[in-house]
DNA sequence: TCTATGTATGTAATATCATAACACGTCAAT
DNA sequence: ATTGACGTGTTATGATATTACATACATAGA
């Protein structure tokens, strides 16, 4: 099966990065689900019932939670309860491009573009905590050539801007 | 006193976001509680004994420290030994642009630029743990116009690089 | 000078975030 | 059957950060 076979033209996926737009969000979530096994399995990597469930509860909605409330969630749904079961499966969703930390917060959210090469930047509402992934390969680019004027060489680069996103503009 | 008299025509400042290049640091650290003495007198804050010493730490290296790194120092030579006296001083600094947060490292750096108008951006390098500012204007400029795309407004940017510095990429 | 006010510092207690170390179960290869 | 890799559960601890309250100190009126 290949990992994004109606992505690219449909309504709900043209512009995931447009996390603030109004879109068929359960739509959103179940499509990233399925591409999530399609990335797994493209990498021998286990998608095991934890996993699966700490993913979806990331994709319940475009915030960002922090380990121990994913923790709590698996806690009341009987798995383990202690911080490394929340943990390790976000490790896991992270190296798998499944789920993005987000530095500022200290917390994770569910990538929206599973499977597809992108750099993120990370748009961060400082009113009603929504996050949108953005492009940010200009942003890097620009980056990498400041970083080599002092002869560093980048490795991974963290792009993240607080403000307000468009429904927190007209509010405030 | 103006702000920054020499800084532009005196070797040792000249480029300070090169912090990876050999300087006179000693200068280099001098300079920089001058211009902070400068900036925080304009600013009408008062730089007291605990917030110049925690500057003077920072100013000791260009890596970065966390606040309880700051802390431990500051006990030891008479200063209050709780949590609170560095996080404080440390946030006024940050607040006087006399410092920044490096939110990859949970840890604290001496502005390179005080005084200055400037949009940091941070390379760390993962071996030596040397943290430099880069301008990261440009960086700044592709991020707004990306985040304007999703009808964004930014306000504060995190834009942080991990990578190998240019001793260190020898070394590897 | 005296006192009121704002600000800075000190301290105790607590909250939040993260990892190390070990035990146990499963499954696949030998 | 034994081994080894991996995933999960659990205990314990470590690292980072904030709240709340008490005390000291500066400066600005009265
Ligand atoms: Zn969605
Ligand atoms: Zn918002
Ligand atoms: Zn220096
Ligand atoms: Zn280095």
């Amino acid at each position: 099966m290949p990992a994004m076979p109606h992505a690219l033209d449909c309504p709900g996926c043209a512009a995931p990065e447009l996390a603030f737009a109004a879109h068929d969000h359960a739509h959103c979530a179940h499509d990233a689900l399925e591409r999530a096994e399609a990335v797994t399995a493209a990498n021998g990597a286990r998608m095991t019932p934890v996993r699966r469930r700490v993913l979806e509860i990331l994709l319940e909605n475009h915030k960002a939670l922090g380990a121990y409330d994913v923790l709590a969630r698996l806690g009341a749904e009987g798995f383990g309860n202690q911080p490394p079961v929340a943990y390790r499966a976000l490790e896991f969703l992270v190296e798998q491009g499944l789920a993005h930390r987000i530095q500022r917060l200290n917390a994770f959210t569910a990538c929206t573009h599973p499977g597809e090469e992108h750099a993120p930047a990370f748009l961060i509402c400082r009113l009603c905590h929504m996050v949108a992934e953005a492009e940010a390969s200009a942003a890097r680019t620009s980056l990498d050539a400041e970083a080599a004027r002092a002869g560093f060489r980048v490795e991974r680069s963290t792009i993240e801007a607080l403000g307000l996103c468009p429904a927190c503009q007209g509010a405030a």
